[in-house]
DNA sequence: TGAGAGGGAA
DNA sequence: CTAGATCCCTCTCA
């Protein structure tokens, strides 16, 4: 039998998807080396430095990548890959910033490296004297400084200078919730805590956990809490988040209300455990001043701050998180991509990756439920295709996203899943509008009342309402109660955390079937097509396929 | 005092 | 880059 992976000496990784080794293959790979295109026959995998540092402080040696390698590879592994593998691997760890009784110290067995490491002009600014040869002196207070300009010189830093514990907070889980129901931390949620507090040598440290949504971040959150025993704040995205966390810690934990403070637009707390935006923090009188909330940093001795959503980290909160580089981090996402290049300040100022664990697992434990995807193409209509073709590149996307034939085949998914909660999605509010009024349901965007919010979506759950027509609102609002269609009919720029977040919407586990149908709808033969394939890239990764259909297969497959 | 609209930011 | 959503502040009105 051939095997599925074919190395390329630009540190490329082809996958046969038609393989049957594909799957152990697409696992082993996937640890160490990220997804970069995913056509239906062969999938691309591209081995990056960032994907060598995470394997290696996950704990995973060179010696397991090297044998992986060699495991799925039809043909030898090119010379050229393995010696840049076994650079970039060896490179995590040369560098180390440890505590000495005087300060902070950068060292290095090799000594050659550290001095024309230390010679750059990048790096010379966070510097003191020279210790001897294999020691150097940094200045205390810009540990994170430091360890952002080595990692742009392809240096990532171990740091284990150690933390400052914070001042105490109990923080009990509770085994019963407060409405009588058991309650059990489940055994991956565990052993993301346990790798959070226990990986990396240093206890409770800092770095990234990522689950998919659905999967219980908060419980994670709060476990890893009621390990370290200390105030704790905890920075979120929305309004919604925090309330949620609230609502979470006063139902899991014996922490009472009063512990607990809100810091937002509307109310400034600081307490034992205190909840606030980014947004709070990020806000400033007029541009250039200084962050009027900064202090919340400051405010009290914060033994733990936990990133929510960490891949939404605006950039100066990076900066603010610079400065803190002695307190305990903790990080949370579903996906780690960041499409903007900060992937790199998420590393080394929050923290390595501790914990990952592939959705297409939990869908075999029926923690998430098991999701269908399909992608259905349609023509764009003879009315339009003169228009499109001597439209602007951004009209053009505009074009093939409204396109009016998609709703026909919206009316034959509602056909087919007549009596589900069904979730219509898009990102343009005139066609949301449109499907709304022509099917009779009801619609959610930004400009819907809080107030109307909740009662559409109580109705939903309770099934007096069947299908909700919903906009972007739908990336953010965690409360979106729970649907087993979701009908995506246009996105954005082929962001991949949208999709992931989309999909995450029907992932909660279902009574009875445990299964969950998404659809997206593009125009076939335009710009629409590059972008959805883009934003799939993630789910493929995550061992999602889109059957992809056309009109006329759609039209069979109902039948 | 609180609700609600409007503006700016990223 | 779009269009959309969010959040925070300030101002106004009752």
């Amino acid at each position: 039998m051939k095997k599925p992976v074919i190395i390329q000496s630009d540190n490329t990784l082809l996958l046969e998807v038609d393989n049957p080794g594909f799957e152990t293959a697409r696992d082993a790979v996937s640890r160490f080396a990220e997804l970069e295109k995913s056509p239906e026959h062969v999938h691309t995998y591209r081995v990056t430095p960032l994907s060598l540092w995470n394997a290696a402080s996950m704990g995973l040696t060179l010696g397991d990548i090297i044998s992986s390698l060699e495991e799925h590879s039809r043909y030898a592994v090119p010379e050229l890959v393995l010696n840049t593998v076994e650079e970039q691997f060896r490179r995590y760890g040369v560098l180390k910033l440890v505590k000495s009784e005087t300060g902070l110290r950068l060292t290095s067995k090799d000594a050659l490296i550290l001095r024309e490491i230390t010679a750059q002009r990048t790096v010379q600014p966070f510097l003191e004297e020279r210790v001897d040869d294999n020691t150097v002196a940094v200045k205390p207070h810009l540990r994170g400084h430091v360890k952002q300009a080595l990692i742009k010189l392809g240096f990532p830093v171990e740091d284990l200078a150690g933390y400052e514990n914070g001042d105490p907070c109990e923080i009990v889980l509770r085994e019963e919730s407060r409405q009588g129901k058991k309650f059990e931390v489940r055994d991956y949620q565990k052993s993301a805590i346990d790798s959070f507090y226990r990986g990396g040598g240093l206890e409770g440290g800092s770095g990234v956990i990522v689950l998919p949504c659905g999967a219980g971040k908060t419980i994670v959150g709060i476990g890893v809490m009621s390990l370290l025993h200390t105030e704790t704040l905890i920075l979120l995205t929305n309004t919604v988040a925090l309330r949620q966390w609230r609502e979470e810690l006063l139902d899991k934990t014996f922490v009472t209300e009063d512990m607990i403070g809100e810091y937002s637009g509307e109310k400034k707390e600081i307490r034992p455990i205190t909840i606030a935006t980014y947004n709070i923090m990020t806000y400033r009188k007029k541009k250039g001043e200084d962050f009027v909330h900064f202090n919340l940093f400051m405010s009290k001795n914060w033994g733990l701050i936990i990133y929510d959503e960490v891949h939404l980290l605006p950039a100066p909160v990076f900066r603010m998180t610079a400065e803190i580089q002695s307190k305990r981090r903790l990080g949370l996402t579903a996906t780690l991509i960041r499409e903007d290049g900060m992937e790199t300040d998420v590393f080394s100022l929050i923290g390595p990756k501790k914990f990952d664990m592939p959705w297409k697992i939990l869908e075999k434990s029926a923690w998430i439920a098991e999701a269908l995807c399909t992608e259905v193409r349609i023509e764009l209509p003879e009315a339009l295709r003169a228009h499109y073709a001597v439209a602007g590149d951004r009209e053009k996307f505009r074009i093939a996203s409204e396109n009016h034939g998609k709703i026909d085949i919206v009316a034959k998914i509602l056909d087919r899943h007549r009596g589900c909660n069904i979730l219509i999605i898009g990102q343009y509010i005139d066609q949301l509008k449109e499907i709304a009024s022509r099917f009779k349901y009801r619609i959610i965007t930004g400009s819907t009342p809080i107030a109307l919010r909740e009662e559409l979506y109580s109705k939903f759950k309770s099934g007096e309402i069947s299908t909700l027509v919903v906009s972007k609102v739908a990336n953010f609002s965690v409360d979106l109660p729970d649907a087993n269609v979701a009908i995506q009919v246009s996105g954005t720029f082929g962001s991949r955390q949208e999709e992931a977040q989309r999909l995450g919407r029907i992932l909660r586990p279902k009574s009875g079937e445990n299964r969950a149908y998404f659809y997206t709808i593009v125009s076939s033969n335009s710009v629409e097509e590059k972008f959805a394939h883009n934003r799939q890239l993630f789910l493929t990764e995550q061992g999602y396929t889109y059957v992809i259909q056309n009109e006329e297969m759609f039209d069979n497959a109902c039948r």
